[in-house]
DNA sequence: TGAATTTTGTTGCTTTTGCAACAGAAAAAC
DNA sequence: GTTTTTCTGTTGCAAAAGCAACAAAATTCA
């Protein structure tokens, strides 16, 4: 989910004026935020990418949403009320603009351009992550692994204007994304390649059919 | 996913002041928008119940989401672009507000009070989308069908605030919304019974746990 | 009301997926 | 540069899910 708006001047502009954003600095496999109903966090990935992932009770791990520079996320997008753990958690060092609020709907007392910016924004912002989800809501209404794998492959080959593509997860972390067993996904993109449906070097992958 | 903002006040207003909006009714099976690129229709359920429903190559159908009053739907929330064919069906008589427009940010020349109470809940609008959106992901997630229908089950309860509710699905209807076979989904239910973990009379489910 | 259609419930069989376990390759840490 | 950890690739076996088909029940239609 991208954001179109200047990010640069929302950063540059928030310090000085606004006093309930605050910019942090995560590393690699560290938790920047875990979703707790109604503290209601608004974060914006200024740099690197993070995954918000959940551990359910059978020790399954599925990462709900990947997340790279500029995207947004926080409980304002995640009201559902949920058993289950859900973790942001960073894949490399991070920066993170982190704003707690009252009311995202409202502006703050400052009227500061922060808030000025983002009330102008939130509809375009909310917009592109209804987006996402409906395209991850279409990966796993797929009913088969191959499926869920040739969807995600189309979708990167798409956005790559190619037909080859690197893969930005690891095999373990794509079976958790598509939710589906890592040894039975590595079987299926075995038969992917040995039935000449797709061809795989290292993270690069390239699609041999349409 | 509920509008808060009164409903009914908009649509009084909408038809004196702005003629780019219509209210057109619809019959049970009829098909009351497909979704196509950039037509951007935005359109109310204003009384009746509608799914939307996706047939893929396979001859799968899924039920990607479940519209019943005041819920909103059309391409504005499905950007993404699919292979496969989107159909909002009305399950029984359907009374829709659609809004085809240019650009959703912007007011209409006639600076109508339909577009100025849309702008003004815009975000809250898309914002509820966006929950509906996770707990679908969630029950998607989920790794077996057993884990799905309780998932499922558990969601009715709480809107309920009882461990009893009835399903407004048809069981077929439910199997192509959690996006798996139905014979195997029945064969679930009727585990999830011998076990005690469930009772049901009819469409009326009890949960027995918990 | 009676006929036609849809939904529910069930089963045998096949295919797919998951689980567990392990070895080698690659990457990260020290 | 060596050790430790994580990731990839693979397999045999078990469990779950899908497919096809059918009868009975319920609902809709005429």
């Amino acid at each position: 989910m991208n954001v179109n708006f200047n990010i640069d001047d929302f950063i540059k502009n928030f310090q000085t004026n606004c006093n309930k954003v605050q910019k942090k600095t995560f590393y690699k496999n560290q938790v920047i935020t875990s979703y707790i109903e109604k503290r209601n966090q608004f974060c914006i990935l200024v740099s690197g990418n993070a995954d918000l992932v959940r551990y359910d009770l059978n020790g399954n791990r599925t990462i709900v949403e990947h997340f790279s520079k500029h995207d947004v996320f926080g409980e304002v997008f995640y009201t559902v009320s949920t058993n289950n753990e859900l973790l942001v958690e960073a894949r490399e060092k991070c920066e993170v603009l982190i704003y707690i609020y009252d009311d995202i709907h409202s502006k703050c007392k400052n009227n500061c351009k922060f808030h000025q910016v983002l009330s102008e924004n939130l509809p375009e912002l909310i917009l592109s992550k209804v987006t996402d989800l409906n395209m991850r809501i279409e990966l796993l209404t797929k009913r088969s692994i191959r499926d869920k794998l040739l969807g995600y492959f189309n979708l990167l080959s798409n956005r790559n204007l190619s037909k080859s593509f690197y893969l930005s997860f690891s095999l373990t972390d794509l079976a958790d994304y598509l939710s589906v067993d890592r040894s039975a996904m590595m079987r299926e993109i075995k038969s992917l390649k040995e039935e000449g449906f797709i061809d795989k070097n290292k993270n690069r992958i390239t699609l041999l059919y349409k």
